[in-house]
RNA sequence: GGGGCGGUAGCUCAAUUGGUUAGAGUACCGGACUGUCGAUCCGGUGGUUGCGGGUUCGAGUCCCGUCCGCCUCGCCA
């Protein structure tokens, strides 16, 4: 084989009069008898081949290089001249072409279903899964690859250069049936026994630390068997970290200058120090624990107004829950956001959508009006609930900030059920507007943020049951652990108040790690599991080896995780995840290419003492 | 588990209100061509309209079921 010389994206102007050889795939052919032109195409870029009958003596290389087609892989030797054609601008390697002397077919293609060419328009996603080798093909998908690859290689450095240790944690696990549901492995040994994926390795990380490993770092992929959407699936990668003797803002400092380090290394953009935002600010102000800060519109508590405008669905609505306290979720409120410029670009085909779009998140609709320019040039309301406003016009125009050309979307529900519907409503506005930046290649802003101090625990919506809120092993934040130990587990303002030592990092409205201060006391451990309704038994059973550890000389830890596909989304600029992976899975869970996943033959099942329940037919 | 969108030639798409032989571009095959770079020109092959059933004189089109893909709600400690 005539072993390449140089790669298919290295030729320039100062190589003319070398001879080389090249190796690659037929990227396109142009054929005009005598002359035949070959685009070759590796990893690396593309070079031009000519095939002149005058070079070739005996014709035989002539009648196999007329036969190349797209994607078959060849070797080539020949000189390097400047084109006498002319530059091609469009090309790294334009300058020059390579007079082939030699022709060695190394691979014929069948009639490829799609090839991998940018110019042309994306065959379906289905069969580029299928044929996942010829879609990586694309330079775009040679270019995220590549690019993912920068994000390992900066990450590996940055925490080996601050002493963090890469330790691989087991992929067969044990199953902790809490949050995610989990992917089961059958044990052939023990009969009945099932090993978990796991869907981070939590636990591992914080033997860890007691184990003495102070520092601990690891790319590792995570499961959780889960229906997927455009920027999840249910197998995706985590940067894992977790260090010893540090309290929260450590880490924080340590994982902010890990940002910063990947941005600058990975796209060049020196990221400013991070703002923190605590989370009830952000429910209150943008409906959501992960705030997109790109763009303003803030979301307005207006329920005290609202109850006295003698409007019939804001009284039903805060009559809900009258006496719980202030951010309880069943608690009625009205919240309100003003959408400067919505009276023209809002319309009303727009408007009356909102009320679809917020009932998918249960609330009952979205009540609207404008901002108009009266006779006397004072702002005047208009439209939708304006006869209920206009008696208190002056007051509603103050509380609200508006201004001529303004709209002022309304929601009316009990809290938890209002924040969530305008805070997606709010994105949506902004998007309907054009308010929200591109990020990124465009100049569009990168805005970071923490967001801290998350309650410890929720109220299962269906159970009514204590949840945490991050995992069971978040600590308390330092100020709340003795009013958390002395909580009587009945006391549910005081429970509902305990505050954590969590953090998230949010990014353009998108969660890109989390993290928090873990508890290493056993007795403070014991409390979490007891709150969130385990029996001591049930928790020893569970995480006995968690609660044994803490037991042997916890050191303080604390860690984060980032969420690795979505550092990459971002660099890459996609909102689909399948874009940054190279081998991912489609909605139902099955990889179109390897067929996965298949049935197995019964004695495949017998070895694991596992029986199909379901009529799988054979494929 | 729920809602929405889609599936027509290898690929990207078209096909009037249900109407007679389902078209185009591209790829592929054959031919011509010595400076192209989305080469060009001439000719040709190529269809279980995802699958199954129904309505109808007649179904790519309407109805029911089903499979696959995408988006989404729930879910994702």
């Amino acid at each position: 084989m005539l072993i390449r010389t140089h790669t298919c994206g290295q030729l320039r102007d100062s190589d003319v009069g070398k001879s080389v050889r090249l190796n690659g795939w037929v990227n396109s052919y142009r054929d005009h008898g005598n002359l035949i032109f070959i685009d070759l195409r590796d990893r690396y870029g593309l070079t031009q081949l000519v095939f002149d009958k005058e070079d070739d003596k005996g014709g035989a290389m002539m009648e196999a290089a007329d036969k190349l087609r797209n994607e078959d892989v060849v070797a080539v030797e020949g000189a390097v001249r400047v084109r006498i054609g002319g530059e091609n601008p469009k090309l790294e390697t334009g300058k020059v072409e390579v007079v082939v002397s030699k022709l060695e077919v190394l691979s014929k293609t069948a009639n490829p279903p799609f090839i991998p060419d940018e110019t042309q328009k994306l065959p379906n996603e289905e069969l580029r899964l299928t044929h996942r080798y010829l879609d990586l093909r694309r330079p775009s998908m040679q270019k995220t690859l590549g690019l993912r690859h920068r994000v390992y290689q900066v990450t590996r450095r940055y925490f080996d250069e601050n002493g963090f240790l890469e330790i691989e944690t087991p992929v067969l696990y044990k199953s902790t049936p809490e949050g995610a549901r989990e992917f089961l492995v059958p044990s052939r040994h023990v009969p009945g026994t099932f090993y978990a994926l796991p869907q981070s390795p939590q636990l591992f990380k914080q033997i860890l630390m007691v184990s003495g490993c102070d520092r601990y770092m690891q790319i590792c992929r995570c499961f959780r068997d889960e229906d997927p959407r455009a920027d999840r699936q249910a197998e995706f990668t985590q940067i894992d970290l977790e260090m010893s003797f540090v309290r929260r803002d450590q880490v924080m400092e340590t994982m902010e200058g890990f940002v910063r380090r990947l941005w600058k290394e990975v796209c060049g953009v020196e990221v400013p120090p991070l703002k923190r935002m605590a989370y009830r600010e952000a429910m209150e102000e943008y409906g959501i624990d992960r705030p997109d800060t790109r763009y303003d519109l803030r979301i307005r508590d207006i329920s005290e107004f609202a109850g006295t405008l003698g409007f019939a669905i804001f009284d039903g609505a805060l009559a809900k829950g009258k006496d719980r306290p202030r951010f309880n979720s069943k608690r009625g409120v009205v919240k309100a956001i003003r959408v400067p410029g919505g009276a023209e670009k809002l319309t009303r085909k727009l408007t009356d959508g909102y009320t679809e779009f917020v009932k998918t998140f249960g609330a009952g609709g979205v009540a609207v009006v404008k901002v108009v320019k009266g006779e006397d040039g004072a702002p005047k309301l208009d439209t939708g609930i304006a006869k209920f406003l206009e008696p208190k016009r002056a007051d509603f125009i103050a509380l609200m900030g508006c201004e001529i050309g303004d709209t002022v979307l309304f929601v009316a529900d009990v809290y938890s059920v209002a924040t969530k519907a305008i805070g997606e409503l709010r994105q949506k506005v902004a998007r309907d507007m054009g308010v929200v930046p591109k990020p990124g290649a465009e100049g569009g802003p990168w805005n970071f943020l923490w967001v801290v101090d998350f309650p410890m625990f929720e109220r299962n919506k269906e159970t009514g049951k204590w949840v945490a809120m991050h995992h069971p092993f978040t600590s308390p934040r330092d100020d709340q652990m003795q009013a958390f130990l002395d909580a009587d587990v009945e006391d549910e303002v005081t429970i509902e108040g305990i505050v954590s030592a969590g953090y998230d990092i949010v990014l353009n409205g998108q969660e890109i790690a989390g993290g928090s201060v873990r508890i290493h006391d056993q007795a403070v451990q014991g409390k979490v599991f007891q709150l969130l309704g385990m029996t001591p038994e049930q928790a020893k059973e569970k995480f006995s080896f968690l609660l044994e550890a803490l037991g042997y000389g916890a050191p303080p830890h604390a860690g984060i995780a980032f969420g690795l596909d979505r550092l990459v989304m971002n660099f890459v600029g996609t909102d689909n995840i399948r874009d940054v992976i190279a081998f991912p899975k489609t909605q139902t869970g099955a990889d179109l290419m390897t067929r996965a996943p298949s049935t197995v033959p019964n004695s495949q099942l017998k070895d694991v003492h596992v029986q199909a329940i379901a009529p799988a037919s054979p494929s």
